[in-house]
RNA sequence: GGCCCAUUGGUCAAGCGGUUAAGACGCGGCCCUCUCAAGGCCGAAUCAUGGGUUCGAUUCCCGUAUGGGUCACCA
């Protein structure tokens, strides 16, 4: 009776689930491989939560040698966008993670386990309802929105579990004649899992980070198959996850309230559970609480805030596995070159509660992550950064690559790393004053400090550019700026003139600052050695004659 | 409201029955230093709460409070 049912709902579905079992075999990988997956809805939007998790499944997959791969969850049509597709799959190439199989763009797709596009495997879901079906374990809903809404509103006043189940699932109770004539007069329909769970029972649960969970079974007869023939999130998690043959499920903990449905759907089904990774949610501060960071109220929810505020992927990532797993950041202290791969990431090791995201945190860990860059490697990011998003100092940077990349230098070898840029738009702040286009453009505001007389500026400057040789080592260098200094009455070291301050009218720090001003305009620069001979002593002339 | 989950300084957190309760960010101070950045040193700051269990609880159990998640033909 119940195979007549299933054959009048899907007469075109001929396969059988042992074939698709056959067509998706267990994978052969080595012992411990974890296969994972990053299963996102196209909706044009990569949260940074989704990218937390997408990056622990290439992580784990990594590792263990196993398999990461992409599938697309657009079973929703209301949610999805033109291009959804695509960014997602290049919007976490940013990031450095590419998937094994999985779709490579809009219309193609790599992998024996596909197709990894929901909406392209609706016969092999509608292949496993029917089997329900014909198992006694699905039926046919006629209810309309309306009569569910009016069941859910009789519960509220009975103070009572909604939803659909028990006494309250009227289609469930419809004879199998009733339910084939339903559907041949053309009624509208979903497909729900007669479940066969008991309240008063419980089932045990084990998650990698949160450990065992106890929860009552689930009662409720969910739909599966929706009237346009797709799958719901559920049924598809349990059919995609054990046909691809994912090992660790990883989502976000959202879910976790959905697992007694999930283990019933997989014993009903006849599948071996996966392991569940459920991550933490990342928070954000507001108004002195907590919440869910949030796609509409907070631009760092997405993604692609970070790349556009020219924070490196390196960065983000690293920030991102400092929450993951806390001793990442030692491990990074320890290694601040090594790739990402070198590091074992134990999800056990993961947090169970949210994460408050931290952009100061993640600043200064974008600081030490520029600080291990050559300045060949922050010269052509920056400048792609640039030419996106601050056109002006790219035309500059590439105006003057050389010089740029000498600037980007200074003090970037050796054990002591300037730490000064945390992100690409702090280079204007770093690079600008030292294009003569900039310097030029508008008169200068020289920040003089300890010694501020136009008349002995002056005198300090001609001196200066008599002593003043290019070729003169850094020692050298530094005693002629002593000798200046001496000259005006300076003491030659700052810690002469704090013994004795009564006997000098300040020390090389204030000749140095001078000339610091009257060259930059600013009283802050990497070593003025350095900048000194980078920019040359016609252009250090030129701009000693502009101080006027 | 029901069901789950969480709770160590401002933030991220180590801890897994006996510790002076790590470390990082941020903050304050000092040192180094031609300025800044970096670096070094020092400092302020934490076990939500009440009961048990125990010779002993941050750690184990129960309650309370607070925060979070979830209760769709959305994922």
């Amino acid at each position: 009776m119940s195979k007549e049912l299933a054959d009048l709902i899907f007469p075109n579905i001929t396969k059988t689930p042992e074939d698709y079992e056959k067509m998706y075999p267990k994978r052969d990988l080595l012992e411990g491989a974890m296969v994972t997956r990053f299963a996102p809805s196209p909706t044009g939007f990569i949260h940074i939560g989704s990218l937390f998790g997408a990056n622990l499944d290439r992580r784990l997959a990594d590792q263990t040698n196993g398999v990461c791969y992409l599938r697309i969850e657009d079973t929703d049509g209301k949610r999805e966008i033109d291009d959804g597709i695509n960014v997602i799959i290049n919007g976490l190439k940013v990031f450095g993670i590419e998937f094994d199989e999985g779709a490579i763009n809009e219309t193609e797709e790599k992998g024996n386990y596909g197709p990894y596009i929901q909406s392209k495997r609706k016969d092999i879901y509608q292949c496993y309802a029917k089997s329900l079906i014909e198992r006694g374990l699905a039926y046919p809903c006629f209810c309309s929105q309306e009569e569910l809404d009016a069941i859910r509103e009789r519960q509220e006043k009975m103070k009572v579990v909604p939803g659909y189940y028990g006494e309250f699932a009227v289609c469930r109770k419809l004879s199998e004649q009733q339910m084939m004539e339903r559907v041949k007069n053309g009624e509208p329909y979903v497909i729900r899992l007669k479940s066969p769970g008991s309240m008063s029972r419980k089932i045990k649960f084990k998650d990698m980070i949160r450990g065992n969970i106890e929860f009552p079974e689930n009662v409720q007869d969910i739909v599966l198959i929706k009237s346009d023939g797709l799958p719901t999130y559920h049924f598809a998690h349990a059919v995609d996850d054990h046909l691809m043959r994912t090992t660790h499920v990883i989502r976000g903990e959202e879910w976790v309230s959905s697992i007694p449905l999930h283990v019933q759907l997989f014993q009903v089904l006849g599948f071996e559970m996966p392991q569940y990774i459920h991550t933490p949610t990342i928070m954000k501060e507001d108004e002195g609480s907590k919440r869910k960071i949030s796609k509409r109220k907070d631009p760092e929810a997405a993604a692609s805030y970070y790349k556009d505020n020219g924070i490196p992927k390196e960065a983000v990532i690293d920030y991102l596995m400092n929450i993951l797993n806390s001793n990442f950041e030692n491990w990074r202290k320890q290694n601040p070159h090594a790739p990402l791969s070198e590091f074992k990431v134990d999800p056990h090791k993961i947090s169970s509660s949210g994460a408050l995201l931290d952009l100061v945190k993640l600043s200064d860990v974008s600081k030490n992550t520029i600080a291990t860059f050559t300045a060949e490697k922050i010269y052509n990011e920056g400048l792609e950064w640039a030419k996106e998003f601050d056109t002006e100092l790219a035309e500059l940077m590439e105006k003057h690559k050389d010089f740029t990349i000498n600037i980007l230098n200074i003090e970037r070898t050796g054990t002591k790393v300037r730490k000064d840029i945390a992100k690409w738009s702090d280079l204007r702040e770093n690079l600008a004053y030292l294009y003569d286009e900039v310097f030029y453009e508008k008169p200068v505001e020289y920040e003089w400090q300890s010694i501020t007389d136009k008349e002995t500026i002056h005198q300090i400057l001609e001196e200066y550019l008599k002593v003043y040789d290019e070729n003169d080592d850094k020692d050298t260098w530094f005693n002629k700026m002593k000798d200046v200094a001496e000259k005006f009455g300076y003491a030659r070291e700052v810690k002469e003139y704090k013994a004795n301050p009564e006997s000098y009218k300040g020390h090389v720090g204030d000749i140095s600052t001078v000339i610091r001003v009257a060259l930059t305009g600013r009283r802050n620069t990497p070593d003025l050695y350095e900048i000194l001979k980078n920019l040359g002593k016609e252009r250090i002339e030129k701009r000693f004659v502009v101080v006027g």
